[in-house]
DNA sequence: CGACACCTTGAAGAGGTTCAAGAAATGTGG
DNA sequence: CCACATTTCTTGAACCTCTTCAAGGTGTCG
């Protein structure tokens, strides 16, 4: 349900990787970039290499790019080249079919890596939207697969990388297959809420990026249904909201909310 | 949505690998196997391989194992050691949680690959169920993944096992998150349908090895609805239904119930 | 400041669930 | 091979959750 994170990073913003950034400008939003002092590299990057292979893969990040809120990283039908690691920013990923139906598939936030979809079919076949001014690593995916050929920590890890998004998804099936609709936003709140944590925020206090139509589509509700649901969750005293900005008074109430009512036993 | 499968096979059932078989039983139910005549390879390994490359494949199928219906072949909480390829059998998968939700997350047939799920943790996360006696052959992760840092078109092979899973759950996620019961069970026919006949069966006629129960769990309603619907189905003479043999007698209705009424444009 | 997107709330209605009973199929043991 | 127990499936009726439609409020951005 979460990336795994040994320890909290500051605030998900990444240190310049000075020397290098805006020297050789791709085109007016790429920019080099190195993977070796980032942040986020506890997140997107395999840990315990040797220094030869930090090297090598610092060569698999060959730009940076930066998505203006509300414009498409990537779209549906496009050709697949990349992998994007998310340094700053927040972006939602959805389907949408000839018919009108859309479905948001997912959010995602800094140190996540997006584009997974595309590799069957060398098409992408979801559309990523920015939610926020944001700005991604390039990661072009033959490199990736000719470096991970040669580095088995690298390989192993994009194996994980992949496993994990299905087993993300395993529990949106859960969620959307067998949840009531408190059940489904008080664990939205919740996963969103452990994500931040994990990368320096707080615990309590989130500022959703993304309309309430939006977050009903990723938990398979009308947006009436989530605002109501946020109103009743007020109401019993376990959130405050007040537009996007939510603070969480009653993590517990939420946790026995998902958890069918039933005392965690573990 | 469906395996990718240049021409249909012949009814799903290998042709023994005759000298192998049966002579070296590691114990009451594994034996040794060869991919390089196994009908489904074409579903199941990488195309376009040299010779060489065929044997060592060979290789990382160590053994088949026979699995009875209603016995799992892998369960929540077990070490992570193989990949699973379905020879003969057809499989759920599914997710319990400790407060008694359940969710069947897919169906699996012949030429399909699971497993995927354990990568992450080392563990694997949800259950995998025969739905009638089934054959598998195990295939060792660290020989897979071994194997595929010499043979590029196995990387390939693997990334794109990996990603198919996640672009499937993806339309999962879009009939649990937007579709009414109908559409969901329309769509869910069609489905099944279209990859039994990829291997060789019949368009029209299919016999569900699950229960009304486990259809409702994996689209998201109760087993009552799903009877319903399928009466519906009837009443408007779109399938036919005895128990488990269903027979569709009008595929562009399930079509149109699933395209939300909007005659296709593409 | 005005236009637009987003959010909230109410009332009515539809779709799916729940509870219940009975029928049909399947499996078991004598 | 038959009788019985068990599981699975179907159908009805009442109920409940979520949706739909509608109106008004709030916030944001040029």
């Amino acid at each position: 349900m979460l990336e795994v994170t040994p320890e909290p990073l500051e605030r998900g913003r990444c240190a310049e990787a000075a020397s290098d950034s805006k020297i050789h400008p791709m085109n007016s939003h790429t920019i080099k970039v190195a993977c070796s002092n980032c942040n986020l590299r506890e997140l997107c990057m395999p840990m315990g290499l040797k220094a030869e292979e930090v090297d090598k893969i610092d060569e698999v990040v060959a730009v940076r790019r930066k998505v203006k809120r509300g414009t498409r990283l990537y779209a549906n039908g496009e050709k697949f080249v990349s992998l994007y690691a998310i340094r700053t920013g927040f972006f939602k990923t959805c389907i949408t079919t000839e018919d009108g139906r859309n479905q948001v598939t997912g959010f995602q936030m800094a140190g996540e890596i997006i584009g997974l979809d595309g590799i069957v079919k060398d098409l992408h076949t979801c559309d990523a939207v920015a939610l926020e001014d944001a700005e991604v690593c390039v990661m072009p995916f033959d490199r990736i697969e000719e470096l991970s050929r040669d580095v088995a920590a690298l390989q192993r890890h994009v194996h994980k990388i992949m496993s994990r998004e299905i087993v993300r998804e395993h529990g949106v099936m859960l969620l959307l297959g067998s949840m009531r609709a408190e059940e489904r936003l008080a664990a939205f709140l919740l996963n969103l809420v452990q994500r931040l944590h994990a990368r320096g925020f707080s615990q309590s206090e989130l500022l959703l990026r993304m309309t309430r139509e939006e977050i009903g589509s990723y938990l398979g509700l009308k947006l009436e249904t989530v605002s109501r649901t946020f109103s009743k969750f007020v109401e019993e005293g376990i959130v405050e909201v007040k537009q996007r900005h939510v603070r969480i008074l009653d993590t517990n109430a939420l946790k026995l909310i998902v958890n069918n009512n039933a005392p965690p036993c573990a």
